[in-house]
DNA sequence: TCCAGGGCCGTAGATTGTCTACACGACGGC
DNA sequence: GCCGTCGTGTAGACAATCTACGGCCCTGGA
């Protein structure tokens, strides 16, 4: 499958390694299957952080591997079969740990573009 | 060259995209070579913004590939030679552009973090 | 009845930027 | 002469993201 280099010049929606942490603070506020953490990010953030499916899939299978959420299946208000995934103890210290990482870069960052 | 796992559990240092916009805003200050800039990042940062120069000097060798920087054999301080930079007026505009984004991005997931 | 659109999950492969790990030369001080 | 620091560079591993698909279920309207 061969693509053409202009359509992956503008890539890099997302800061590359915020995903997790973006996840794990939405199932912060409660479980919450795929479709629905996309829409809550999407949405939250006035449409900036628009997270694609090949990037979200690919993630939560990740962070359900190394146990930062644990999954199940039920249905949704729709009365549709979903996914519904909720944070465990685990993943809350991760996030913890993301998010002063998170600011440490930032401040980094900030005390180079102010300087 | 096969490499154990572990090396690579603490890796991305640097958020990845911001590379680019650092080197611009540090070669806004003056030229420099590619050893001054990974200096100047690091002590500004007190310390955390660390380049490794597998990054750096292919980021280097990109952009000015994309003229974003141009470059010059020249001697340093210490009578060596050096590659020095400088921002060309494309750059100038690169960086704008990245720092815009840079900023739209920090408002988006800080409004996830602070919700 | 059926079909269009939205909700919802998923994978394959391309691309890129980062990292680790190495090699090389020049200079200055001991 | 040798070692530490200055300074440039490359090869290959790796992970996260994207594009581009495919597929199922449900509901409402033609």
């Amino acid at each position: 499958m061969k693509l053409e280099r202009e359509k992956y010049r503008n890539r890099i929606e997302l800061l590359q390694g915020t995903l997790d942490m973006l996840i794990l603070q939405t199932l912060q506020w409660g479980a919450q299957h795929g479709y629905g953490i996309s829409q809550a990010l999407r949405s939250r953030s006035s449409e900036v952080l628009q997270v694609e499916t090949g990037s979200l899939y690919p993630a939560l299978h990740r962070m359900e591997r190394q146990k930062w959420i644990a999954a199940e299946w039920r249905q949704t208000e729709q009365n549709q079969r979903a996914r519904f995934y909720r944070i465990t103890a685990e993943g809350r210290r991760q996030l913890a740990h993301d998010r002063s990482k998170w600011e440490t870069m930032v401040a980094a960052i900030s005390s180079i573009l102010e300087a």
